[in-house]
DNA sequence: ATACAACCTCCAGTCACTGGAGGATCAAGA
DNA sequence: TCTTGATCCTCCAGTGACTGGAGGTTGTAT
């Protein structure tokens, strides 16, 4: 029979920490896992993709929430696919707007690092340039 | 005398609400205020920068750990101010693997998009598509 | 004089985890 | 077989960075 994996390799594979899984158990953001017969977890492939999937979503900045409307688009039965068109859109729309805030902080974060030649706090661009930061009206 | 400010006026300057100002003096990023004389916060035109640099800091993604160096590195200006340099290089990096993220993440869902507008049973495999996703060389 | 906005302190809640206590179970070596 | 150490279990408290609210006081405009 297929392989199994206990809750730490699902943790290995994935980078997450097993008290985390456990967390995003309880949350309903992935299935109850199936026990064994003296009650610990086991997982399978499909189980590794999702929390994959979950973990990139996070580092990304999406919240709870959002993956799981993320989430929710492959578990759509085919027929819903006119559905998942539209939430995947709607996703498309705010990733777009993230992807240009987080340029528009590049942009001013490249400023900031590189503007110091080193030398005295005095006359650190860094700090002077985190003081006249204006990040107003993008959101971030 | 200087004009003094109450700690509305400092929250509507600086964008920054009224229970944050006085978190911030809880933690000590903001010295404690002084008092009027029936013990409101009372502030000045130093407070409005200082308030100013740690919300363009918090804007900027700078943990509050890492605006207390910041401001420490300010307050003592004969510092090196390399620390700050360095502090703002290490999010660059982060940012920079965010939006090259974010983009895998934009065409995959463009492709999940167009895929179901189809009109055919299509394949919404977002799992599969972002999950697997490797950003070769980026650590993570 | 009376509203009512703004202030005060203190505390609870939010989100997304993270860590630890206390106890059970498993796998490997002596 | 026994023992040791890693891993697992549940449950609960703590973190970071705020946010909001209760309950009470003060300032100001009419």
């Amino acid at each position: 029979m297929a392989k199994r994996l206990a809750i730490g390799d699902l943790a290995r594979q994935t980078g997450t920490k097993v008290n985390t899984i456990r967390f995003y158990e309880d949350i309903g953001l992935l299935p109850e896992a199936l026990r064994t017969a003296s009650g610990r977890r086991s997982y399978e492939a499909s189980d590794v993709r999702r929390l994959a999937f979950i973990r990139h979503g996070r580092q990304l900045g999406f919240s709870i929430p959002e993956i799981r409307s993320l989430l929710a688009l492959s578990d759509q039965p085919d027929r819903d696919c006119g559905e998942a068109a539209a939430i995947a859109r709607a996703h498309l729309a705010d990733i777009g707007i993230r992807i240009a805030r987080l340029e528009t902080l590049r942009s001013a974060l490249t400023e900031v690092a590189t503007s110091c030649e080193g030398g005295r706090a005095a006359e650190c661009r860094v700090i002077e340039a985190i003081a006249g930061t204006e990040l107003a009206g993008t959101g971030i």
